[in-house]
DNA sequence: AATAAATTTGACTCAAGAGTCAAATTTATG
DNA sequence: CATAAATTTGACTCTTGAGTCAAATTTATT
């Protein structure tokens, strides 16, 4: 009994430190990633994201082992938050149905949370790079491969599908260049507008 | 006579070398261009650059002020390539048959010619940053109007003109990411399947 | 060939920012 | 309070790449 206490008692203390650990990092990512994407990687410092987080770079530096690391880290973020949305369930009858659903949950990911697609992967070494552009790969593969099946029960038009779906990720992408958060446009009504944009480019 | 002579010839000696000497900085910024996409901008280094054209980083600085000036040089060649497009006249009778031929040219510019959009805005100085910022707000804002003169003449759909073009925009700068000139895929055909994405995206 | 201008170079300087580390400080627990 | 682990810090080091400059070299002209 006193074993099990003193056990529970120092799980729950390490548990609750790792946990601590974790979410802290997880902010640091977080932080790091609205700074790159407002900023540009090269343009954010350690410190400048540091400080932004009322910390010292070399505390930063107890939480990530470096900079790429982070930048890294930004990627799959966002890869996860995509994959997720992916994964999930959409209703609708059609593929193209389906897309539009999957394309409202991005933007709405996208305009909502801190995640951000970032764009500068040539700053990742050859090793992280290669993965990110798998992650990417991997997600518009699975894109394109509801396209088709789109084009098989009708619902979108024909040709390359690969292009069909360049085109609208690029909308996704070009988001971060111009979407202010505190302007008049909400999330939602962009999600509506380019779903529908989305729909009607390649609907048949 | 023999004055004129000395003149001419002095005029068309000084001619000569302004010509060879602009023709080359234009080279120093095209090359510096295609490794700014290629690579990024901070990963490009101008040794990097140099080297790509045969020359040392020392004779690169005869030609160009600072790397900041390549940068910004290589976002007004972009601009200017985009408003020589908008200038001239396009045949159709809607507003939408005259975006879409104009967004025919757009891809092939940048699917052909070595200018390419870049997006590292944000390691310009504040002073040339205003300054590309205002050329894209203003080429955005004559392709807005031409959207709403489409929304007017019955061709484009309603809704957020904005949005509209926001989206199809981000196709464009997406390009970049994805395009490669070695691929299968040539600019001709993905401007003719872009052009009808944007088309039907936004036609009525 | 002599000359003058244009072009190129090797060998620098300099600043910025990434990353380190031993020591100080804070936090949780008995 | 004493202690041990976790966290934070100031004060470094080190590398990289931008930018400079006086001198060398090339080019065109008479």
């Amino acid at each position: 009994m006193l074993h099990t206490t003193i056990m529970t008692a120092l799980l729950k203390d390490t548990f609750d430190r790792k946990k601590q650990f974790a979410s802290k990092r997880q902010a640091v990512i977080v932080e790091a990633g609205q700074a790159f994407r407002r900023r540009g990687y090269h343009n954010a410092s350690m410190t400048e994201i540091a400080a932004n987080l009322g910390l010292t770079k070399a505390a930063l530096y107890y939480y990530v082992r470096n900079k790429e690391e982070v930048l890294y880290e930004c990627h799959l973020m966002a890869y996860d938050a995509m994959d997720r949305i992916l994964k999930a369930k959409y209703n609708g009858v059609t593929a193209l149905d389906k897309l539009e659903a999957l394309f409202v949950e991005f933007v709405k990911m996208l305009t909502a949370s801190g995640v951000s697609l970032l764009t500068d992967v040539n700053s990742l070494g050859a090793e992280n790079k290669a993965d990110v552009l798998a992650r990417r790969g991997k997600i518009e593969r699975k894109i394109i491969r509801l396209v088709r099946e789109g084009q098989k029960d009708g619902s979108i038009r024909d040709g390359d599908a690969r292009l069909h779906v360049f085109f609208f990720m690029g909308a996704l992408n070009w988001l971060n260049a111009w979407y202010d958060a505190s302007g008049r446009l909400n999330g939602e009504d962009i999600a509506a507008h380019f779903a529908l944009q989305m729909r009607a480019g390649i609907g048949s």
